[in-house]
DNA sequence: TCGTTAATTAGCATTTATGTTAAACAGTGA
DNA sequence: TCACTGTTTAACATAAATGCTAATTAACGA
């Protein structure tokens, strides 16, 4: 279910990251919107969202002949939550670079 | 120097998704241990390696002959750090779905 | 029903990613 | 110096990702 390579792999592509930027800050949108300042195609965009689509990362709702692209929070918190799992390692790292770097400009 | 599709991109792939779960677990190591229980050929894994400290993911220094790979802490909170500036967006969203779940709940 | 709008699917070309084996390079220690 | 260990680079094959145009599907409204 939550397969991270996968939700990243989807998020690996420019374009893909801008589209679920945007969905995010602006929220559901129909292809058309999203596709709005974008050079690509339209074939592209479909399959750019259903790459999205089948990684979890958006859903997808239709409204007449639209169809309608939202951000799936818990795709996003599944993100969080994994970089949370591994706090412990990068703030403890951190806190050793931080005073180190305070050992080094004591030096001076 | 925060290109998050690029971060993406080289934990898209399992093998080095692995890695990187593996390093922040154990600490620093070389690549003969890294390859270790991994089927993968040596210079796949130099290449695997490669990626990850293209992007910014991993450290690499010399000890002898062998070359110990380490995660950068900075990384991972960068990835953090996305998920946080997007916070407000999948809390208020994730709030709305459990406030409709428990409507839901209430019908029955 | 028919034309229009919105989006997806099909078919194809090109680039990028990944893996393999063989060869090269660098440091160690006899 | 020479053989050994550890890792990377070279060369190549194959699979996957991405983009395009043309064709198709679906819903709306006159």
């Amino acid at each position: 279910m939550t397969d991270l390579p996968k939700l990243f792999s989807a998020l690996s592509d420019p374009t893909r990251f801008a589209i679920v930027e945007r969905l995010m800050t602006e929220g559901e949108l129909p292809v058309a919107d999203i596709r709005q300042g974008s050079t690509i195609s339209a074939p592209a965009m479909s399959r750019h969202l259903n790459v999205l689509s089948e990684a979890g990362i958006v859903s997808r709702r239709a409204k007449a002949q639209q169809r309608l692209y939202a951000v799936r929070p818990e795709a996003i918190q599944t993100i969080n939550d994994w970089t949370l799992n591994h706090r412990e390692f990068w703030e403890a790292s951190l806190a050793r670079l931080e005073e180190a770097l305070m050992q080094e400009m004591k030096k001076k």
